[in-house]
DNA sequence: CTTGAGCTTCCAGTGACTGGAACCCCTATA
DNA sequence: TATAGGGGTTCCAGTCACTGGAAGCTCAAG
């Protein structure tokens, strides 16, 4: 399979699978005329990124999900432990975004969006405090 | 003032008090010796800066709210559409944080993490039916 | 023989910093 | 006066995971 086929059936740009190449993630072969050639292998490899990075997973991450996938000889402890740690970080970030949002809803609902200045919006953000 | 005591007091780090200069949003003037003198005005917008980061706004988004916040003849509802449109963005990064906490979530529970190798978090990333 | 799609490599840019090197300035102390 | 240190300065490179673009090669169709 050439580099598009790849692309298409994987859902994973050109671009991108070339990137993966350069850092190792997948190695395709060489035709003689230079195109990368993919076989079902490598088209496997780059679904199972694919649905990793959809995920969430870093590189890194999926690099080492990969490494275990390949592994006969894994334990299901250390995948485990890679998607635990992950799904950490999620709630850490859902944590974050929504105290953002809390801040910036009530910010929002009490800012009148007429054509006179007096925002409280700005009023926080320069430091005021509120009444 | 120093950058030093400027960051301590705005609790921004030095080099991005001088990165948000070589980008154009603070322009502290110069001692005789080079160093940067940052004015009370200067804090206040570094200031503003850092909690209106704090909330999540773009670097550009910072601009166009610091320009609304010196400029005395805005309408607020300028402000209010930049915050509303943060605001859905936020909530777009919650709900796709959300949905891969989801199934995550669901895989971890699934896998039994001990020193056998099969494991339904491969077995999905790999593309496998869930039975 | 030409056209156009698809492939190749390489370089640069994204956002928002952050680390490090090499150097200058200022104050305090031996 | 020499020196040590803790500021400050600039500039370059790296982060993460791509993505865009340029220049050039290959291949199949008309």
């Amino acid at each position: 399979m050439n580099i598009g086929e790849v692309a298409e059936r994987s859902g994973i740009p050109p671009k991108t699978i070339r990137y993966y190449e350069d850092i190792g993630l997948v190695r395709p072969q060489r035709s003689e005329n230079g195109y990368r050639a993919f076989r079902e292998t490598d088209l496997h490899k780059l679904t199972f990124l694919g649905r990793a990075r959809a995920l969430g997973f870093s590189i890194e991450d999926c690099r080492t999900l990969l490494g275990l996938y390949e592994d006969e000889s894994r334990e299901s402890a250390q995948v485990k432990a890679v998607a635990e740690e992950h799904l950490s970080e999620i709630d850490s970030k859902i944590a974050q975004l929504q105290a953002m949002r809390q801040t910036l809803s009530h910010l929002v609902a009490a800012c009148h969006g007429d054509d006179r200045p007096d925002c409280p919006i700005l009023s926080d953000l320069s430091g005021a405090q509120a009444g």
